[in-house]
DNA sequence: TGTACATCAGTGAACGCGCGTTCACTGATGTAC
DNA sequence: TGTACATCAGTGAACGCGCGTTCACTGATGTAC
């Protein structure tokens, strides 16, 4: 059952898709090699030929979950507010937020994941500071505020069973929030 | 090797406690019954005398690890932000804040485990919103958005593996919190 | 108080299962001539 | 352009291992008389 090289570029896409997607939604821990395959529409053997091991996959499908979305900028900080701090994003697990859904997890992740979340953490604090508008002395403070703000509501949000209880964290995060 | 009732019941309050460490620690799903067993002094067979299975000691432990603490209220909301978002509490984390270790766990949990959380994330904002001074009509919006900001601070600034941009989301939450 | 017996906390071997990883194999792809 | 051959993406059986759970057994504890 050969393949082209485009048929590998394909398979390895969709391999870091849907892990990306599945990592997000069951944790780090929670998808086999085996069903990432599967869901790949691919046997679990051949994942060796993409990736180095299962640890290797983890970092690549973060960093690639993380990577910056050219389209989904926020147009201002208004925007990053409602659209982060929402209904839609709390529902949206697999596709949503992966530092809301893996900073629990990734403390006790390989270095290399954690460098990656790292990454993403600091490109999400430089891109708030900057829909803060003109940068003052406690600009970048005033964004990882509203970042751990943002992200703790969300991750509340998702965790607790009653949605009034949900719904309050999300409302009243953005409040505060458009207080800042 | 028999055992006296009282045996018995500080057997299960070793097991609680050293699976509430645990789990802070490695995760809902990152110890195993023989380890926590073994971790108590004991073999795995006897578990079962203990608990139904695996996932009531989830939902039992969260419970006693969520118990509000007699000695451990804090004074007022300034000591609230000050204990809460700092270094100490970061590198604690088998004994500290149970929600801010399994917050974004928790989502795919039991519903007893969900449950439980659910109650002592109530608590928790009840608390805040003692600290807060006398009710007026949002407190408890206050109440909840403070404890997003602490919790996500504290959150990231554990999953961060670098020290400065640990510190700086305490520092920036603390902040932030103090303002409010 | 002493004796006989039932209880049951704790032991450790065993179970079936899913995991990450390895490996011999296959056949279409890509290359050399 | 056609033929011969090497490459290697993908397959699926197999590996060793740790998991949650079960179970026959043990012996001190607790109870009945």
């Amino acid at each position: 059952m050969g393949a082209s090289q485009a048929d590998k570029a394909e398979s390895r896409e969709k391999i870091l898709t849907i892990a990306g997607k599945r990592f997000r939604e069951e944790g780090l821990m929670g998808i086999s090699v085996a069903d990432v395959m599967k869901a790949a529409g691919l046997t679990h053997g051949g994942f060796y030929k993409h990736f180095e091991n299962r640890d290797a996959l983890v970092a690549q499908a973060l960093e690639r979950a993380l990577a910056p979305a050219e389209d989904n900028g926020y147009a201002n900080y208004q925007s990053f507010v409602r659209e982060y701090v929402s209904r839609d994003h709390r529902e949206m697990r697999g596709t949503g937020c992966a530092m809301a859904a893996l900073a629990g997890e990734v403390v006790r992740a390989e270095d290399r994941t954690r460098s990656v979340f790292t990454g993403g953490v600091r490109r999400a604090i430089a891109q708030i500071g900057r829909l803060l508008g003109a940068p003052d002395r406690d600009t970048e403070a005033r964004a990882v505020a509203a970042f751990s703000t943002a992200l703790g509501a969300l991750v509340l949000s998702r965790a607790v069973d009653d949605p009034e209880l949900s719904d309050l964290f999300l409302a009243s995060a953005r409040k505060a929030l458009l207080k800042m």
